[in-house]
RNA sequence: GGGCCUGUAGCUCAGUUGGUUAGAGCGUCCGCCUGAUAAGCGGGAGGUCAUUGGUUCAAGUCCAACCAGGCCCA
């Protein structure tokens, strides 16, 4: 295998094993080294292209790119996508798959038409086509891969491994083929149709906008909107009728055509000076003002109500037929309101319905623009939501409203132009998603959701509620409608370029608009010209996998293997977006499920809760992120957090977050590395990828790495990165922390010759090297760069992105002896403790240890490693605590809880309260004997003894007795290691090596002299000292003064040749 | 009004099929240690597990209601 020394080695001598690696890092600019690098060797295309598809794709895992809208920059939540895109792909590609991953690119719709007009400086439908539909096509296409480049650089600064040479885009001639296709393949299947009815609307951008565009990006924000109960004075004999209705859309009452009222629902009448006013009863209590003085005379069903005619509130249309009936609606509530409902059908859903329902046509007197046209003439070419004034106050001089006030509630707004919708009824080309609605929500139960609620919660709820998709959008800059209409309203729908050359005999190279308009088919005495509509854009996104590759025309074979997506990801709300226009579409097109796993992520926000805003500038610039902490830290940032499993997450502005991971995550990586390097270079020697090491602590670690590479597997098999992410975390603490920390000497013990304290010694550069080796794969997915830096320099192989996934089996388990080992940790803990009570520093040596208890007989083959740890001069286990403790019991409650619940209360009072009998082996409590599996003996409390410190472990069931009486030759010994960790210090301040041999000065008192002679050969070796003198330093030495225990002490080194 | 999610230490979050004394990281204070580690270790302070009821021998955990926040839908 041919390797490259890494960049950083570029000065590394032959004579050293490894590179020569940098104490302290700088981490951006070693990603930028490896990006590079990455880069020259072309690392991502191979390490997909090792990795054999297999037959028609066997060996693949699919994933699909939600294309994103170019048309600004990534921010946060791009790049937290990035991630996971990235880091899913790695960890299947080291598992042996094929993961291809093209980049996708979102170019129609309404942002790139609003962008363009901003650009162009038009502003509406009417001046666009003034300009011209070609060039304003032509503007829309340039500027619509205006920042790809931007995008291109993040996502590469990312470390996102993605195609962007074969990518796609929703306005490629193929692509829009695939889509015509696919419209094709719906209306054949009579899923498509043409429909007038009332939707969202934006006049702002004169388009209809889609139920779940609505829906999306939080466009229902509060608005202040005038609510106003007017009267409708019912027609025919008898005591004048007058029914309240209430409504928040003033400038529909011109339209109105009917009214509603609840069937079942009790009505009151109230006599206001001679007018009989009815009003929903339950809504009376929020009229009590205008009701002052008022006698309720009496009570109407909804049903009685039903049928009545009334006179129009305004003479535009009043001669429309079977209007201005009251009508029952099952919508009607008495929430809010007066339980009477006023319906313009060409306004509001339910009233298009309801009134559709009885017979009652629509009328939209309103324009594109939102302005009243001539059939409401008083006033025409305002638009309506400024005609809500002068139409109260209009209705005000009449008399008619009974009260005007105005309320805060939310409302959507358009979520390009920022204005409100409006609800209008348009005509539209629906899909007729309510056919095979059931069948979405059986497929859905295939897909495996992260977080696993989604399934069934937002998108199983969505889907239930699913209703037919307005697709059309009178807009300009889109896939075409493929529909050719007949003056007589015979349509032809294309679902090819050929097809429609074929009757059009022109050549198609172009589906956009104007070229596509201008095709016109003659057949049987008609002209047939294209409906002007384009498609919604999302119709384009759910094409995606299909169309990305020109399916059906070209790779037939490729798509049916490549379909469902093993993976995608999105952020939570796609629920409503790309999620589901891709189960629509897979469903009526290929009756299958699109994906099998989605991961759902959540939303950054600041620390305060709020949404990102450029405005508030209330994040850390992500560039500057990159700059000055790297990319892998705020990738294992992201990842690392809840937010992958769909919580919000919470950054602070400053990024110390993303600072702490450099902290807590790389650098103990890091250091580790550098710790190894910098040894092994010392000696010459190579670490060896192994794991039959015999050494406990060395077992112990290729243990624990073996248990957390199982666990890493399967969180990253689930698509679990948090999860990966913790076990990882937990490693790094025993490595670095307990294995190297107590494995240092045997780094820098000489090499001896003699096999024996040699083969230990080579033992511990096998097992780091086999831990970081291992760590590194591991990690691959979630820190990229960092891992590779470290890979390379430790096995000089090109890459850890070309290797596999490492074998567990490879690695011993021996789950007895990490659950010693942690137990040990926890002894070495509780003992330090115990020290720091007593103000006995970790230097002084200490007579010795007593462990207690029934599990301490497991201890001796560590006792050397407690000792060492505690300095201790002795460590002793005994079988029973009994003579350092006082005893209780502690009740199995799950056990015992089974078997005598009733007396649970009883026994577990006495139990707390120290209320039991020992019979030998049989503990009886309040009156209850316990099986051997209902209790165990614990400690009660320490005790203290004389001399000895006393202390239980967590578990209370083992007792840690550390012997605190010291002497004065221990006295000493704890000086001279004072002494030895002075010079230590100094060395460290001269900037010796750590194999530099020195001369030392000394100049103190008489007993630190003593301690120096009682352990003169452990002071000389430890610092490697060639010469000690006590006297005081020549002028040439490096001079440190020092404290000992309260003691003056000067020392001065030279390093010594 | 409805659905989903969240509420646990100053902050960010874990908390198994209900089981006795609720944890971690960060921050903070005190101490220790230091030939890899702008690091590490030990300890202290900091909690009415949002609230209220219920089920149960036993509730952070299950149920109900309610409050607050977020998302989604009316």
């Amino acid at each position: 295998m041919s390797a490259l020394p890494p960049a950083s080695a570029v000065q590394a001598s032959a004579s050293r094993s490894y590179p020569t690696v940098a104490a302290a890092p700088n981490y951006p600019a070693l990603e930028e080294r490896t990006l590079a690098y990455w880069r020259e060797r072309d690392l991502f295309r191979r390490s997909v292209a090792q990795r054999p598809a297999g037959e028609r794709g066997a060996n693949e895992y699919v994933f699909y790119d939600g294309p994103p809208f170019a048309n600004g920059l990534p921010h946060y939540g791009h790049l937290l996508t990035g991630y996971v895109k990235d880091a899913v792909p790695r960890y299947q590609t080291l598992r042996g798959r094929r993961v291809e991953r093209r980049f996708g690119w979102d170019c129609h719709g309404l942002p790139a038409e609003m962008e363009a007009e901003k650009q162009l400086g038009i502003s509406g439908r009417a001046k666009i086509q003034e300009y011209g539909i070609e060039s304003f096509n032509a503007h829309c296409r340039s500027s619509v891969m205006r920042y790809t480049g931007e995008w291109q650089r993040y996502v590469t600064r990312q470390a996102r491994w993605v195609d962007f040479e074969r990518d796609y885009k929703t306005m490629d001639l193929s692509y829009m083929e695939s889509v015509m296709w696919a419209f094709k393949r719906l209306h054949e299947k009579g899923l498509v149709y043409e429909g007038f009815r009332v939707m969202p609307y934006s006049w702002a951008a004169e388009t209809p906008v889609s139920n779940f565009e609505t829906r999306i990006d939080n466009s229902y924000r509060p608005r202040q909107d005038p609510a106003v109960t007017v009267k409708f004075a019912l027609a025919g004999a008898g005591a004048p009728l007058v029914l309240l209705a209430w409504t928040t859309t003033p400038w529909t009452l011109p339209s109105n055509l009917a009214l509603a009222v609840a069937p079942d629902v009790e009505y009151a009448v109230f006599d206001q000076q001679g007018e009989h006013w009815v009003l929903a009863a339950a809504a009376a209590a929020r009229y009590e003002k205008e009701l002052a003085g008022a006698a309720r005379v009496g009570t109407l069903k909804g049903s009685e109500l039903v049928g009545r005619g009334y006179v129009p509130l305004f003479p535009y249309f009043a001669r429309q037929a079977r209007a201005f009936r009251v009508l029952a609606g099952d919508f009607v509530s008495t929430a809010d309101g007066t339980g009477i409902v006023h319906m313009a059908p060409g306004f509001g859903e339910d009233d298009q319905r309801v009134c559709a329902e009885n017979g009652i046509g629509v009328v939209v007197p309103v324009d594109g623009q939102g302005r009243f046209t001539a059939e409401v003439p008083d006033w025409q070419g305002q638009n309506v939501l400024e005609a809500n004034k002068p139409i109260l106050q209009h209705l005000k001089q009449r008399g008619v409203v009974v009260r005007h006030e105005t309320i805060v509630h939310n409302y959507p707004h358009c979520w390009r132009t920022d204005q409100p919708l409006i609800y209008r009824a348009l005509s539209s080309w629906y899909v007729k998603v309510t056919d095979f609605r059931e069948r979405m929500v059986e497929l859905n139960q295939e897909i495996r959701w992260i977080p696993e609620h989604v399934r069934d919660g937002q998108f199983g709820k969505w889907l239930e509620g699913a209703r037919d998709w307005s697709i059309s959008r009178n807009r300009f800059w889109g896939s075409p409608i493929p529909v050719w209409k007949s003056p007589t309203g015979k349509i032809k729908v294309f679902g090819s370029i050929a097809e429609l050359e074929r009757a059009s005999g022109q050549r198609v190279t172009d589906l956009h608009r104007p070229f596509v308009d201008q095709l016109v088919i003659r057949e049987g005495g008609e002209e047939y010209r294209r409906v002007e509509d384009v498609l919604d854009c999302w119709f384009e996104s759910g094409s995606m996998p299909f169309a990305q590759v020109h399916y059906p025309f070209e790779n037939k074979e490729w798509f049916e293997s490549h379909f469902p997506a093993d993976f995608i990801v999105e952020y939570v709300a796609q629920t409503r977006g790309w999620f589901y226009t891709l189960m629509v579409l897979g469903t009526a097109l290929f009756d299958k499920p699109p994906f099998q796993t989605c991961v759902c992520h959540g939303v950054v926000l600041d620390e305060s809760g709020q949404k990102l805003s450029k405005k508030l500038r209330n994040y850390p610039d992500p560039e500057e992120v990159f700059r000055t902490l790297g990319s892998d830290a705020l990738r294992w940032f992201l990842l690392s957090s809840p937010i992958v499993r769909g919580a919000d997450l919470q950054i602070d502005k400053e990024g110390k977050a993303i600072g702490e991971v450099v902290r807590l995550v790389l650098n103990p990586i890091w250091n580790a590395y550098y710790f190894f390097t910098l040894y092994a270079n010392a000696d010459g020697l190579r670490g060896r990828l192994r794991a039959d090491q015999p050494g406990v602590l060395d077992r112990y670690i290729l243990c624990k790495l073996r248990a957390t590479l199982e666990a890493t597997t399967a969180s990253m098999d689930a698509c679990d990165l948090t999860g990966a992410c913790a076990h990882l975390r937990g490693f790094l603490d025993a490595l670095n922390n307990w294995w190297i920390r107590r494995s240092r000497e045997r780094f820098w013990a000489p090499v001896t010759g003699d096999p024996a304290r040699d083969g230990d010694k080579q033992d511990a550069y096998d097992t780091l090297y086999t831990c970081l080796h291992v760590v590194c794969r591991m990690a691959s997915p979630l820190l990229p760069l960092l891992t590779e830096e470290v890979y390379r320099g430790l096995t000089g192989e090109e890459s850890v992105h070309l290797t596999d996934w490492p074998d567990a089996a490879l690695l011993p388990r021996d789950t007895e002896l990490v659950a010693d080992m942690d137990r040990v940790r926890e002894v070495c803990s509780v003992a330090l403790g115990l020290r720091d009570e007593h103000k006995k520093r970790v230097r002084l040596p200490l007579p010795g240890l007593v462990i207690a208890g029934r599990q301490a007989q497991r201890l001796p083959r560590f006792a050397e490693l407690i000792q060492d740890e505690l300095n201790v001069k002795r460590v002793d286990a005994q079988p029973s605590f009994v003579d350092y403790a006082a005893l209780r019991i502690e009740v199995n409650a799950r056990v015992l809880g089974k078997r005598r619940p009733a007396d649970m209360k009883n026994v577990l009072a006495a139990a707390k309260a120290g209320q039991f009998e020992l019979v030998g082996d049989v503990v009886r409590v309040a009156g209850i004997e316990l099986a051997a599996d209902e209790s165990t003996l614990k400690l009660a409390a320490r005790s203290g003894l004389d001399g000895l410190a006393v202390q239980g472990l967590a578990s209370n069931d083992a007792v840690v007795v550390l012997d605190v009486r010291t002497t004065p030759e221990l006295e000493r010994e704890g000086l001279a290691r004072d002494l030895v960790r002075a010079i230590q210090q100094a060395r460290k301040d001269a900037g010796l090596h750590v194999s530099d041999s020195i001369e030392l000065w000394i100049d103190a008192p008489d007993e630190v002299r003593a301690a120096h002679d009682a352990h003169a050969g452990y002071v000389r070796e430890q610092v490697l000292a060639r010469a000690v003198h006590f006297a005081a330093a020549p002028a040439d030495a490096h001079r440190a003064p020092a404290e000992l225990e309260g003691r003056e002490v000067a020392l001065g080194l030279r390093k010594s040749s």
